[in-house]
DNA sequence: TTTCGCTATGCATATTTCGCACAACGCACT
DNA sequence: AGTGCGTTGTGCGAAATATGCATAGCGAAA
């Protein structure tokens, strides 16, 4: 009576490293959403230096600009996508939609009937 | 000129704790293969002390008895798969093959064209 | 009773992750 | 000019995690 489930995950890398995944989708989201790293960390409950750390990664393999940071000013900065960003972002998710309903697809047929008894 | 690739990973789930991945599932391939633990770690390179403890993660998460081990005797023991997980094995390889041709279709029609321009 | 190669595990070390604390920045308002 | 504010950016120690060495225990066959 144990319920088992798959899941899936889908990242697009260049030259090899890991470039956007699903962590990294919602972070760019957050930040678009909230204007500033600062916040975009502070709504996903994570430490801002794990943050920039992750931003880091990402951008050195990235060859173009993800965003375009500002720091001073009245409200201390803001950071803001780039569009390339934004329409990266929109195509790779969709991929993982359909590559998530795919993979439910799958798994309903190759363990049809079998939810809970792992292997019958 | 970068070069832009997707991935994908696949894996069961129960009860919502990580059962069979991509990973294990080679570890378990490299244990029916070779008739034990001992010499699965040293097929993969991995150290003995880190096989084991995979595997007894795993079989925490699993309602039933993943492989027969066998301690002593002539040739020190063996291990060997029950026949549950070799089926909960087969059906996962289908799944995942299947995943990841669905994920390079996906991919292949979200991204025509710019393999190596990111964002166009 | 000895031998052998395997399973099993304690423990010290190496590696990675994490987050606090603080520096720099620059616009607005005084 | 000077001060305040909320960003971005970063050094560094602490905490968590991963790693592997070293060793104990096992039991069938010789």
């Amino acid at each position: 009576m144990s319920q088992l489930r798959i899941r899936s995950k889908v990242w697009l890398e260049v030259d090899g490293q890991p470039f956007l995944g699903d962590g990294r989708y919602r972070l760019l989201s957050a930040i678009q959403r909230n204007g500033s790293i600062n916040a975009a960390a502070r709504d996903l409950g994570m430490s801002y230096r794990k943050v920039w750390a992750q931003l880091q990664a990402m951008e050195e393999t990235t060859p173009f600009p993800l965003m375009e940071r500002r720091t001073g000013g009245k409200d201390g900065g803001a950071t803001h996508l780039t569009a390339e960003t934004l329409t990266l972002m929109k195509r790779f998710g969709e991929v993982r939609t359909r590559v998530n309903a795919a993979a439910d697809h799958c798994f309903h047929e190759c363990f049809a009937g079998d939810h809970d008894d792992v292997a019958t």
